[in-house]
DNA sequence: CTGTTAGCGCATTCAC
DNA sequence: GTGAATGCGCTAACAG
């Protein structure tokens, strides 16, 4: 593949009374170079140079070689669109990942992906589902054995866990089928591109933007989800580290900060527990939740008439738009699973294309905070 | 013009195990439709059905009546990519803004619009630009009447002054020439689109972080910057109404907030101004900013050796940026200036390209917080 | 191995 | 008023 891009050589102009400190823009002036101009140079034909630029064989190494020369001096960017036309080809994505329920994490995901494919849709794409069950690795091993003979031409994986991952990884990888990740990206394997976020800075943030809104002296409670049975994700473990250390190298050994499981699964018990913790420490003024179940908290809180306690939790989800607005959480840390989405099928869809790959196969998501007053622009801004 | 989009016929379908909660995802199965496929139904040519669509002329009623009929049935969608390649035409996209300085709020405006026309460099669209002294309306005047003459196929204008603004887009608007506002919106005009962000959700923002960081029964101080001779922009009035209704009805009344003025100018006499103002109020705990200059304040604060008061600012510029790495400004309020020009120039290119126009002509940007944890996240996401 | 050519969807002459 | 023909940049099928 011999796609050079070159935006160096740009031409750089003033006009009229144009004055300005930022230095290069592009202006785009110059012809735009076509096989045809290629062709020309090299003194063959069109084909001979498709042939090269994409590595169909049947071509002599001596034209190869002076068609590769000039390829490599000139700034030749093929015409995606027209290019993408003739062939008629359909290309089929397929996306696998947790269950998309709406309002909540993976919907959103989902409907960054949608957009992407909507946007898209001059192309010829095709994209299909094959969700599983995240809290089951059976569910995931089906629904992975069957991604291969459904030939996609790219998958893009929401991963769960590790070693099955890896294991569809590598199927992928002798099928020679592009992959990216979102929302996690697994150790051992090659994707295209990943879209994620750093559960360390998660974690840091949501210690400092607990420490921030909590008054000075007021008590600190970290709520991590207890997994039933299996070990905790390394995710969670990151957000904890992170967490702590944010106390610890800003010079808050002052502020008391404790740590405790919460049950996803029986939110009586939750409730019981939680109760009787507030109950008995009067003093905390700071609730932090290491998931998106801060709503949970909220509600229990809520309903014991208890409104001095400030919450920090993760992901706009239904419950916690909900929450936020009322006012009984304060504070949401989002990792912009739409853009996640949306990101991970574009990149596919220009490797695909272009065989076009990111310069940095890890992308970090921007870390938002979402307080009441910016939460109807910041969901304004979701489908756009 | 008649592009009909129908996005409501998107057949829906499912597949293995797939199963979701999320209704719709279109998997743009159908064929799609040209105008070779109208030209038949219409038992007409080509040149026909391309002429009624861009209301060409020189075609008899009976022709229009039958095309238009099916034209509102199907759903027809031009070829956008190849469509624009035959007539070979050169947009010239004009920008008007004040001076762009890398660092601060126009050049990161400026930013994202070569990031646009960058990306859209497959077609062929020149970007010139007009800059103005933003606080010289003569240089704005100057600048604004030698747009037309330029012959621009679109403007993409960042307004200062009200009056100049609307002057200019009356010119454009009888030379039938599209135009986007970015940074704000200015009433009378008549804008394709305009990129902006709410200014008293602004002002009731920075009010609600620099409460809820500003331990409670910290003083507040509230800075406007003071503008020279003439009045105070619509943009602080609203950012200032804001500010006070968030803790009006917020039920805050019990917290005390001051306002005062700083003059950029002269940057001495604040310095002596803050420095007093500190001392004779040394219960003040929170410092919030109304415009991008919080780092000023920052840097009087450390002169001083203060450290124990809270500021709230707006804008990523070099020089906050490196006031909350220092840990002496506690949190950014930002309304994503690069986005602003970027989308700014797609929707003016969308105009040229199709005549598409969005639903709405206003776009409300978000409203981002940023702290120490989450900026260089932030900034990382800025350049993709 | 290589050149030629027929499309792809659309806009634009240019005859009729 | 209308249709046929041409070109845009590229791929793919087909002759040599």
């Amino acid at each position: 593949m011999y796609f050079c891009r070159k935006h160096t050589n740009n031409d750089i102009t003033r006009h009229g009374n144009s004055r300005t400190d930022v230095d290069i823009y592009p202006r785009s002036m110059e012809k735009h170079i076509t096989i045809k101009d290629i062709a020309r140079m090299a003194g063959v034909s069109v084909g001979t140079i498709d042939r090269v630029i994409h590595n169909r064989g049947r071509v002599s190494e001596a034209s190869r070689a002076a068609i590769e020369q000039i390829l490599a001096k000139i700034d030749y960017r093929p015409d995606v669109h027209t290019s993408a036309k003739p062939h008629r080809k359909r290309y089929k994505i397929l996306v696998t990942m947790p269950t998309a329920v709406t309002g909540e994490y993976w919907g959103a995901i989902q409907t960054g992906i949608t957009r992407c494919i909507r946007e898209y849709a001059d192309l010829q794409i095709d994209c299909e589902y094959s969700y599983y069950n995240q809290f089951d690795i059976y569910s995931c091993r089906s629904a992975f054995e069957n991604i291969v003979n459904q030939g996609p031409d790219a998958v893009v994986i929401g991963p769960t866990f590790a070693s099955e991952t890896r294991k569809l990884c590598e199927s992928l990888g002798k099928e020679q089928i592009p992959y990216v990740f979102v929302d996690s990206t697994i150790e051992g394997t090659s994707p295209v591109a990943s879209f994620t976020s750093d559960q360390y800075a998660c974690g840091y943030l949501l210690g400092e933007m607990t420490d921030m809104i909590t008054p000075g002296d007021g008590e600190i409670a970290l709520f991590r989800p207890e997994r039933a049975g299996n070990e905790a994700s390394s995710n969670s473990i990151e957000k904890r580290k992170g967490f702590f250390d944010y106390f610890r190298l800003n010079g808050k050994e002052g502020r008391h900060v404790s740590e405790h499981l919460f049950s996803v699964p029986n939110p009586d018990e939750t409730e019981r527990r939680l109760t009787e913790f507030i109950h008995s420490n009067p003093g905390v003024r700071g609730l932090a939740i290491t998931n998106s179940r801060g709503y949970i908290m909220a509600d229990i809180l809520r309903k014991s008439g208890i409104s001095h306690v400030k919450i920090v939790t993760f992901d706009l989800t239904t419950n916690n738009i909900r929450c936020i607005r009322e006012g009984s959480i304060s504070a949401i840390l989002c990792q912009r699973p739409e853009q996640q989405g949306y990101k991970a099928v574009k990149s596919a869809i220009k490797w695909l294309l272009y065989r076009q790959e990111d310069e940095n196969i890890v992308h970090l998501m921007p870390l938002d905070i979402v307080v009441k007053t910016n939460l109807p622009f910041y969901m304004a801004s979701l489908n756009e």
